[in-house]
DNA sequence: AATGAATGAGGATTCATTCAT
DNA sequence: TATGAATGAATCCTCATTCAT
């Protein structure tokens, strides 16, 4: 099936993307990785650029869409969708540590304007909607009165910072150089413990 | 004088690795910037690599022997050392945003191998003396029982996500998306503020 | 077909490495006089030491195979194998001339080590072939007790010396500067017969 | 004293010509090899090319002078003349092996077509005066009928094909690799010995 | 007389892409 | 639909040379 090969190719670049960056992965490389003709890439998506684009467009929806659910969901307290969003989070980065690495350094880098522009606007967009949650939970008094989106930076930048290196969870963890953390359970049970306490009492009185 | 213009080519080469990366960033682009002969990178730097390798090893030496002298300083609380270490990387950071931007992508990145190891090591060394410190404070209870090499990810990884984009800051203080906030000193304090209230409630009883 | 470009490269290569030697030839001099694109050599020999290697490999292999062949013919007399190997040397460079030109570049000069190790090795291999012919005709006492190394040496030589310059040739024919002797088969029989007189009266009695 | 400093250049290019070819040896590896600023090769030769036809001319000279000297000296019979001029050839070029190798390139090469000119040039006097001695031995018939520039081409071209390669006279020697058999007086004599054998039995009756 | 700094031209190579099949 | 061959543009880097001092 086409698609298959696709989505093979997709998965390569991720990986490669994550590891060398968009500018330090070559055509060829992918296409060696991927054991596909070097054409196939034009030839599915056009451009490098266009491929790129398919990888960020298509994951970034994923998390918005479930970040949008929680935020409107009326059966759920202010604090239970703090709760959900971190454990979202945690959940997703460490599923593709690979592909996330790669928004964050569309993030970083402000070359590829338009790439940079439609990761950044939905950063925004979560960042409102977790905002909105929080100053709800303020006007209801359930909340201290934080800066709110200082404190989803918080978050997700405690997240990223894990995602950045293996390694340097390793040294936390006491595991050896090449062992993934990320796919460890208890590891990952770890961090949303952490992050939730640091969160609460934050947010919440006593 | 001579230091003055490889000074300058550093300068304008932070800037460019910053926005573009160093895949991203060709030597023409720099030496057009900079206003030099193409040739004069190299016979300065000898390789580009050479070239971000002295700028990532300079830098990062600062950041490390003051946190290391912090964690040394007999003079301080566990707790006052916690706040000089937030105040330091808020203050830093937002000073040469461009820099740090560099290195949060080497980080990211694993292709220059020589240089992740480099700046990941830096940083498991910076980990390590602030988890002495928190380790120390609990011990004296004075902190309560937290999982020390995550509140360091939690305070650095907050930093970082600011640094991210001004964008995304403007969105938060209500600037137009151009404006600086690295420089906007009120926005420094607005930051050690959330920093500091996040880490105290999470380290302190009561 | 693939194989005719390829060859067309070759051979211009060939050329102009004797022209100019294999430093003194850019490979857009190359791509210019073959006809086609800069990229193409790489694409093909994925450098420019590669296509030197294969032109030195490919073409050492047929003589050195060829007079492994004589050396070992139980039909043929020492002074018929001499004899055929001095034919086969004066044959294969005059029919190569540019070919043998940059064989000798590569035994001059030691830069490129790989390649040097591997003509020399070749040469050393005809040498000790060449020397049992030799010294099984001494030790039959139908050659005289002679320095069998440099016999071989001696031949190679005077070879290799015409070889230099096809102007000098000329000088001895009373040709025109430009007249391309190597092709001339009466100046072929001229060589053949001169050093075959040379060894002979070197090797046999009376 | 400047001279000096001159001649150390040009001895250390002598070298490193003879190991990497002309167009192989950059300047500043010559400066590097001959601890002087860059700027010194152009300052006392204009020229990298002018540095090579310095080194060229002044040695050819040498030799070229010797023979004509020999040529015409009325005192030495026909036969004492070949042997002075095959001592001169041995001697001089096992004593200066690198500055032979580097001429020896030069006649291979004809990219630089002012020095392939002179070069080939001295080597048709060189001829010419040879074949003059071996004429006036044929017309007084204590040579037999030879083709006298064949005979100079073998004469050299022996000579020049132990220059080649060390590594390939160790192997006759029965030295190691790095041995320098052009120091060694004893291989010397084996070369004269053996040239002398062959000439004299190819030009003398009985 | 001598040199460190600087440079434009050109070196080999790799790139994303296209095209004929 | 899929691909091997081919390419022009751009890559980093090195070159011989010059110039101000």
């Amino acid at each position: 099936m086409v698609t298959e090969k696709k989505m093979h190719i997709i998965e390569k670049a991720i990986e490669l993307f994550a590891e060398k960056g968009f500018e330090g992965t070559s055509i060829r490389d992918l296409a060696t990785r991927a054991e596909v003709n070097v054409a196939m890439v034009n030839y599915y998506f056009g451009t490098k650029e266009g491929l790129f684009q398919q990888i960020v467009e298509e994951s970034t929806a994923v998390t918005r869409n479930r970040i949008d659910e929680i935020t409107h969901d009326k059966t759920l307290s202010e604090i239970e969708k703090v709760d959900l969003i971190i454990e979202l989070y945690v959940d997703r980065f460490l599923a593709q540590p690979d592909f996330h690495k790669v928004l964050q350094q569309e993030m970083l880098v402000t070359k590829r304007g338009f790439m940079h522009e439609k990761v950044i606007n939905t950063f925004i967009q979560n960042t409102n909607n977790f905002n909105s949650i929080i100053e709800k939970g303020i006007r209801k008094k359930v909340f201290k009165k934080v800066d709110a989106p200082l404190v989803f930076a918080t978050i997700i930048g405690t997240v990223n910072q894990i995602l950045k290196s293996k390694k340097v969870c390793n040294v936390f963890t006491g595991h050896a150089a090449d062992y993934d953390a990320y796919k460890d359970e208890q590891f990952k049970k770890r961090l949303i413990t952490h992050i939730k306490q640091v969160i609460h009492s934050h947010l919440l009185n006593n």
